[in-house]
DNA sequence: GTGAAAGCGCTAACAG
DNA sequence: CTGTTAGCGCTTTCAC
């Protein structure tokens, strides 16, 4: 670790007084437009300011101020589109309110994440956004729960007492299967991630809900879980579609399963939806332009980012006090396009 | 603007020393590990920074030392999965060199760019990684010459003192191009997006040199520029291959363009590579595992994240010195899988 | 309305 | 080897 050297000193708040001829504390004043300072003052001081190009210093506003004016934001994986797009809108939300959003990856990592947590601690993040990815990790678990600021946790069901965002997968996930029902189906597949995390529990839920609700046994044996996160899945829709009875409808991850998922079907020249209707878990860009476009499940992200700008700004600007954790649901909208037919059979 | 009342104090290495029994002096020693300390000593200030649960204070760090261990990193759009990736390669080496990395998304605004600079500077960023959007605009321009921390541009054209990082477009495309026309074919479509920018402009240069080189006029019509970033390319692309002479080969932005120019040559019913050869410009994840696989133009995000970091820890950690700028190539590969096929009535 | 001064938490220089 | 001290640049009392 070699000593950086330390960078030229820039003009600071002091320089600015001086050549304004007026004190430190006016000049402060000034900048931070406090009331009661003569316009002469604050012209002149105004003027230094130009002409020195002077920028207050950051870390001595959040050392002197106990604030940082910066929100970390914890996720798995910004190449996820979904939580790049999440990024992106919970980056505006707060940079409208004055904020500055710092995102780090865990990847999945328990350690990463304990680290990146007591990293948001040491450098005074004012309030965190956080979707741990290892919601049963007995440490990572802890350090959450420790959090000293303001924190907003993201559709995770972890036991802390810090305020929440959840997206209504169950909900969602039964309308998009009641609708299929609807059209006739009865052996639906359903082809998700591995992941033991809150949203994967909660579409299950939904999935055998609405089969219940409709007083249907649920197809057990179409479920399929990946091996893995990454893990093509191309093979296991593939088995699925070739079984002697195989699912007339399929609703797969909006990831990279989905391209798999596709794959697969045109080469069991299946069409959609007259062979084979298909619904999307997660919304991703192609669903709408594909051919045919397809039904899909989303969520707002907007929605989430300002719920959570919300959550979070109430607490760190005071506006919210000590009060009980709050828990703000986010529906999860069924996207109706031209992806599902009647089942065949069934008419 | 509310008055967002400060946060608790926390503890701070005074009350470590206290608790030691030692000066603030010896217990800054220990933190930061300088050597002749004896042994007594740092077991006791150790013991009492975990009895307290002690943390730097990063923002007395900051000031103190005048930097901020934090790296800037300006992208047009993280929900661009090829900014994605790399900003999460860049996070992660700069982590190994105890950096964090701040992103933010310019979302090719010039006002934004200008703003997020400025913040940049009044952050302290010890360095800072950027790919403006607007190359061309004259405010831009202006904020990125006058940045006074080292700095790397990410592939771009920007007349500067600045280090920079460039992708090797246009022998990469060269590449593509004379393999297909080594393949025979002649009828070559390129389909890109509208933005005038270096990477475009290379693309185009490359494009047309491997025609030269062939001592073959460079097919000037089946160049489309799609009129928006964000244009849906569907409609442009069906035209192309509906000409009464239409392309034997394509190649596409390997962006949603690729959905669409997928979508646009099944709807033709022709069949890849039998009918039409596709050539992806960028490197999806679901080039590898369409059918059939899609040859396509990559860089090396690694290799673009580690030359990055070297270039700026160069600096900031004063390796380098005042020295002039230097440039790093990064090579465009081309992947050769599936998708292209010796043009018909060329054999 | 303005100036002087204290101190946020830390590091590094200096004296012992 | 250890303690003391002087600020880093800023905001915010408290007097005037």
């Amino acid at each position: 670790m070699a000593a950086p050297p330390p960078k030229p000193r820039s003009v600071s708040i002091r320089e600015v007084a001086a050549l304004a001829g007026v004190s430190l504390g006016s000049a402060s004043r000034v900048i931070n437009q406090v009331p009661g300072v003569s316009d002469n003052t604050r012209e002149r001081v105004m003027k230094a300011i130009t002409e020195l190009g002077y920028r207050p210093n950051h870390a001595a506003q959040a050392l002197r101020g106990r604030r940082s004016r910066t929100i970390g934001c914890m996720l798995t994986d910004v190449a996820n589109p979904l939580y790049a797009r999440l990024f992106r809108a919970v980056e505006s939300r707060f940079r409208e309110a004055g904020y500055v959003v710092l995102l780090a990856n865990s990847l999945n990592n328990p350690q990463w994440e304990i680290d990146i947590l007591e990293m948001f601690h040491s450098r005074g993040m004012d309030g965190v956004l956080i979707a741990p990815g290892n919601e049963r990790h007995a440490q990572v678990l802890a350090a959450v729960q420790a959090l000293e600021m303001p924190a907003v946790i993201l559709d995770r069901d972890i036991a802390c007492e810090h305020d929440r965002v959840q997206f209504e997968h169950a909900q969602g996930m039964q309308h998009a299967v009641s609708y299929l029902l609807g059209l006739g189906h009865r052996d639906i597949g359903l082809v998700i991630a591995p992941a033991h995390n809150r949203p994967m529990r909660r579409r299950l839920e939904g999935f055998q809900a609405a089969f219940r609700a409709a007083g249907l046994p649920a197809p057990k044996d179409f479920i399929v879980h990946l091996p893995g996160a990454m893990s093509p899945a191309f093979d296991a829709v593939s088995e699925l579609l070739q079984r002697p009875r195989r699912p007339t409808a399929l609703l797969t991850m909006g990831t990279s399963v989905l391209n798999d998922t596709l794959n697969a079907i045109h080469r069991q020249r299946l069409r959609i939806p007259q062979d084979i209707s298909l619904v999307s878990i997660g919304d991703p860009d192609f669903a709408r332009s594909y051919t045919p476009p397809l039904s899909a499940l989303r969520v707002d992200l907007d929605t989430v980012a300002s719920q959570s700008a919300r959550l979070l700004l109430d607490r760190i600007e005071g506006r919210q006090g000590v009060a009980e954790p709050r828990r703000v649901k986010v529906d999860v909208e069924f996207i109706v396009r031209q992806s599902c037919a009647p089942a065949s059979g069934a008419a």
